[in-house]
DNA sequence: CTTTTACCCTATAGATTTAATAGATTAATA
DNA sequence: TATTAATCTATTAAATCTATAGGGTAAAAG
C-alpha cells in the first residue's frame, strides 16, 4: 500500500509544477486545493525540501517551490524519498540493500528471484516517468 | 514491503513444489527447512488450504500438499490471497477497488495515473509467472 | 515592531503485523 | 480402543508504523 505521506507528497508536486511561475505557494494552499491535513502536510513538505525538491521562503509572501524543472523530477528519486525502497523486498533493493536473516543462499531463494522482477518492472515504470507526465 | 506472510507462505508453496510426490509433508518440516516460526506457519498454509491452494490431511502421516501442479498456479492468484491488494492504491485496484474521500475526480488525479502504470506493470510479472517458475 | 509564514519538537490514538500460547479436534495405526 | 501424530481454533501480547494534533520558535517583510 502507498502512504498517505506519499500519496500526499506526489499531489503537491504535482499543484506546484502546475503553477504559472515559480513564486512560493502557502502550505495552507496546497492543503485546501488538495484536500490534506495542513499538518501532516507540513511535515511532507520539510522533507522534499530536505531532500532537494523543493525550495522554501518564509515570512510573508513565503511558501514552496520547485527547484529543478518538473521533467527534471525523476519518479524515481522522488518515491524513494516519500515511500523508501522501491523493492518489495530489502535483498533485492538498490538503494537499501539488506541480507535477509532468514535467508541461506539468495540466488536459491524463490521469493527473491520473482522480487527482483517485480522490483526490474516498477523502476522501469519510475524511471520513464518525471513530474512533468504528472501534471498532464 | 512485502509481508513476512506472503514471504514464508511463497517459501512454503516453493517447497511443497520441489517434492516429488504429492505425499503430504508436515508444517514441522517445511518450517525447519524455511527457517519459519511453525505456528505462524501454520496460520499460513491454513489460508492457503481455505482458498483452494492446498490440501491437507490429519493423524499420523498428515500434512499439505499441492492441490494443482506448479505450472497451473499464478502468482497473480497467490499474490492476491497472501498479500491482498496488488494495487498499491485501492483506486486503481481490479478486485479491490475503493474509491478515493479525497480525490473528486480519478482521471485527473496525479496519483492515480501513475500507479495505474505500475499496477500494470506489475501485474504482467505475476501472471507471466507460475509456481513452477519459483522452483527453478 | 508587528504580522505572516515556514520550521521544529513532542505526543498519541489507532491500526497492522508478527508472532506466542494453550488447547480442541481429527484420523491413522497398533 | 488407546495412542499418537497431526491439523485446527481462539486469544492475546509485543512491536512497529501511520496519520495527525498541539504548541512553540525563527525569520522575513512591511
Amino acid at each position: 500500500m502507498l502512504s498517505k505521506k506519499t500519496k500526499y507528497g506526489l499531489k503537491a508536486l504535482t499543484y506546484l509544477a502546475s503553477q504559472k511561475g515559480n513564486t512560493p505557494v502557502q502550505i495552507s494552499e496546497i492543503a485546501q486545493h488538495e484536500n490534506i491535513s495542513q499538518k501532516f502536510l507540513e511535515s511532507i513538505l520539510l522533507s522534499l525540501r530536505k531532500s532537494g525538491f523543493l525550495g522554501s521562503k518564509k515570512g510573508k509572501g513565503g511558501g514552496y517551490y520547485l527547484i529543478k524543472k518538473p521533467e527534471e523530477v525523476l519518479m524515481t528519486d522522488v518515491m524513494r524519498v516519500l515511500e523508501g525502497p522501491i523493492a518489495m523486498v530489502p535483498c533485492v533493493s538498490l538503494n537499501f540493500y539488506e541480507k535477509c536473516d532468514d535467508c541461506p543462499d539468495e540466488d536459491a531463494c524463490s521469493v527473491h528471484t520473482l522480487m527482483l522482477k517485480v522490483r526490474d518492472s516498477t523502476l522501469e515504470v519510475y524511471r520513464n516517468n518525471t513530474l512533468a507526465d504528472l501534471v498532464k
